[in-house]
DNA sequence: TAGCTGGCTTGCGCTGCCCTAAGTCAGTCC
DNA sequence: GGACTGACTTAGGGCAGCGCAAGCCAGCTA
């Protein structure tokens, strides 16, 4: 809440026939078709704990902090969007249960979820927030970062946004 | 919709007072802030748009394809929060207008719309997704990455969950 | 002064997310 | 064989997000 003498940071720059913006609609969107799929708080959640190791439905209720409908339903759509897998397993003397586990692509939202974390520990905490993140090999805190192929670190103001050919 | 011989992807290890998930609660989560923040898709959309270099209420809503009464609800919101600035500006001739221009807490959250935009691309779009991230400077394409303050390119696999003083 | 335009607001009704509370059902334990 | 547990489902109701269709107002232009 500090008095805002905003400096406008940059921005990407619209390039080729992306410019002007008012010539193309944002149709096939990436983003809207991700936020699609995890729109709502509780599927966020319930990412964020199959991250944590949580397998198991009540686990995933109570934990996530949401009730057992809504972790039902939630659960079923992350399955059928392929986020999710059930698989039965059994231990010994026990039935069979359901463990509900990551796939490929459920996976590899972590840095999507990593980057959101990042921001509120910036943005929203008070302390830097309660988590963090090491690289196990080398004990240093990880950060996300926008790098190009050469390896360059770069901040939004120096990319440019390209129409990929279709 | 393949046949599932999913080879469950290495995740991030929980360590010291975050193991085991059970002993603690997810109580100032700094995602679940986040998603508090941005939870709706016409948040996400118009956040999306403000990176585009939209900066005029009526661009906001037909570019982000939402209605006018949702627009001015959450442009007010995301104002409110402190990720946009309404600044009045004049063009010669012109009445007063009014521009909505990310300030840096809303432009720091690039690299989390990056990041899903990035996810939407591999796994929701058949041909990668129409817009793409070069670095101006190399021409490289760019991604979102994780790396250790070591510099080392890490995948969550290797990554280690630690619990910050407080 | 009358019209036009940008930037909203208001008033509807729909749908979807979420909660609590209660019920179901299969398999184990005692 | 009765209680218990995990994994749900069902029922009912509140509120929030959304779109459509109007309406409103200030300032500029004619």
């Amino acid at each position: 809440m500090t008095e805002a003498k905003e400096a406008a940071p940059a921005m990407p720059r619209l390039t080729g026939a992306l410019e002007p913006r008012a010539s193309w609609p944002a149709t096939g969107c990436s983003l809207a078709r991700a936020i699609d799929v995890v729109s709502t708080r509780s599927a966020f959640l319930l990412l964020r704990e199959a991250f944590y190791g949580t397998s198991r439905f009540d686990d995933f209720a109570t934990r996530a902090g949401i009730s057992e409908p809504v972790a039902a339903a939630r659960l079923r759509e992350l399955v059928e969007a392929g986020l999710l897998t059930r698989a039965e397993y059994r231990e010994p003397g026990q039935r069979a249960r359901l463990a509900y586990r990551l796939t490929e692509k459920g996976a590899d939202l972590f840095p999507a979820l990593a980057a959101l974390m990042e921001w509120g520990d910036r943005w929203l905490a008070e302390d830097g927030g309660p988590i963090g993140l090491r690289h196990r090999d080398c004990g240093e805190p990880v950060a996300v970062e926008l790098r190009c192929a050469a390896g360059h670190r770069t901040s939004p103001g120096e990319l440019d946004l390209v129409h990929r050919r279709r």
